[in-house]
DNA sequence: TTCAAACTTGTAACCATTACAAGATAGGAA
DNA sequence: TTCCTATCTTGTAATGGTTACAAGTTTGAA
């Protein structure tokens, strides 16, 4: 059985194509795209696709925890496939947002639990400049 | 001299009431306001204060680095006065943002500085369920 | 095969944020 | 102190991403 459609029946949800091909595109696009990135790339197979579908599926799929949504910046909802939980650096000058797959080993994590704290989701969000910019820049000299 | 008022100068800003108050109001109401919230709050003392007022003079304060505004979720930006670098845990259930004031002893951080990114922000929000909200449900069983 | 619940679609509405222009203010220079 | 210009504040209008809605379609269980 397609690995996706065995994602959405685990999760109780009904299989569309749409469904499946949004979960297809960010599983083997992992580059963070926003909601009119997904739709337009998708249309070129699916003309008939509507946006609204778009931020529709997204809802449910994050809903039942396949993917998450990033809110790394106040400018657009990013979306990422969620295998593991991970983190994220944001470029402030290509703008791009790259993976971090090691985990933060994090006490304040422990304390807060510790202090009766219930943590569902740790989000780490670091914002700089990545090292490609850096090296544009020392090359632009 | 007043403290705002020298917060202001020394990043080169002018002096002006609207800037003084909203610092103020942020310094003395760390409860992680939204733009509709000071707006509202403040307009009790001066009631000619637009909300472009409001969203201008926070986006300078940010520039200046005496703000940070918080992208804990995708409905509203909610405004911190920066005093220390911090995270933020987010309660789903009633919604506020406390502050998490010590670091996470961070060993991300130092691997992805040596790796040659230039990490300038570092935000961690955790997000779940606070012990009041927690409470709240033990106490209604 | 049937049928109700759930899903997709397009359009219209919503609303937080931004753009803009006119008037007011801050603060350095004379 | 007064003047003058750059900057700031304000209200209104425009923008555009997101959501609401209703009609038509599809899914999947019976």
């Amino acid at each position: 059985m397609d690995r996706y459609v065995e994602l959405l029946k685990k999760k109780g949800l009904k299989i569309t194509p749409q469904r499946l091909e949004i979960l297809r595109y960010l599983d083997e696009n992992r580059i963070h795209p926003n909601i009119e990135r997904i739709h337009s790339d998708l249309k070129k197979d699916n003309p008939s696709l509507s946006k609204t579908t778009v931020y529709n599926v997204i809802d449910d799929l994050t809903k039942a925890d396949l993917l998450q949504v990033l809110t790394i910046n106040r400018f657009e909802i990013l979306c990422d496939f969620k295998a593991d939980p991970h983190h994220h650096f944001l470029c402030k000058e290509c703008k791009k947002v790259y993976d971090l797959d090691e985990d933060f080993n994090c006490h304040l994590l422990e304390k807060i639990r510790s202090e009766g704290y219930q943590v569902d989701e740790v989000h780490g969000y670091f914002k700089g400049t990545c090292r490609s910019c850096l090296n544009k820049r020392e090359g632009g000299k």
